[in-house]
DNA sequence: CGATATACCTTGACAGGCGAGGTACTGCGC
DNA sequence: GCGCAGTACCTCGCCTGTCAAGGTATATCG
């Protein structure tokens, strides 16, 4: 929701790279997938989805590749790289670590 | 410190509102807390801290009054206004609903 | 045939963070 | 007496991430 937008602000990256470290996979896909596990609460905004992509590519983290586009629309997978599972392991500490500073200063 | 000023960024304006709930304080008083609190980790920049003051007042949660100048450095003191209280409330729930959700999304 | 779902992408505006720079006063050591 | 560190405030302008709005193309179902 748009409520929480704000505060996830910032982690976009790392919840992508989140899914990708379980497989392959596309756009749209995560974008379902975060909405499910979230059980609706939170959505990207594909805007968002694509310039973090970019962003991601550009940095090395993720590379891509054109899915079979003989039925339906085609697909633009993505895999992580080494460097961005490194990345990862490292966001999801710094998480630990921000979470951490957060709590104590909002008492 | 850096590291952490990304996932950081949005809990400016509740960081600040949580050290005016206890009293009315001042600038370069709240980041001391802040820095002391945290242990070092983590700090306000002064750019940030201020641009947040002129934002919480605008918005009605904060008011401010020149502190007593006789020796030193004049202050300038905030408070926190009722209406600011119930947004600090409110701050504070939806960072635990937004830790869930990022704690959800970062297995 | 039109609506809906899938699937991608770009542009341009906006807001928050912050580096860099500035002001002014006090107290300390040399 | 002079410079420096500490206290305390403030502004300007850049950068980055988000996102509303708009666009494209295909498959399926009624």
């Amino acid at each position: 929701m748009s409520l929480t937008a704000d505060l996830i602000r910032g982690h976009t990256d790392s919840i992508i790279l989140a899914h990708l470290m379980e497989k392959d996979s596309y756009g749209y896909e995560i974008n379902k997938a975060i909405q499910a596990t979230t059980g609706g609460d939170y959505e990207l905004k594909e805007a968002t989805l694509y310039s973090a992509f970019r962003r991601l590519e550009q940095a090395g983290w993720i590379s891509s590749y054109w899915g079979d586009a003989t039925i339906g629309a085609r697909r633009r997978y993505y895999a992580i790289t080494p460097s961005g599972q490194r990345f990862y392991y490292q966001s999801r500490e710094e998480w630990q670590h921000a979470k951490r500073i957060i709590d104590a200063l909002l008492p």
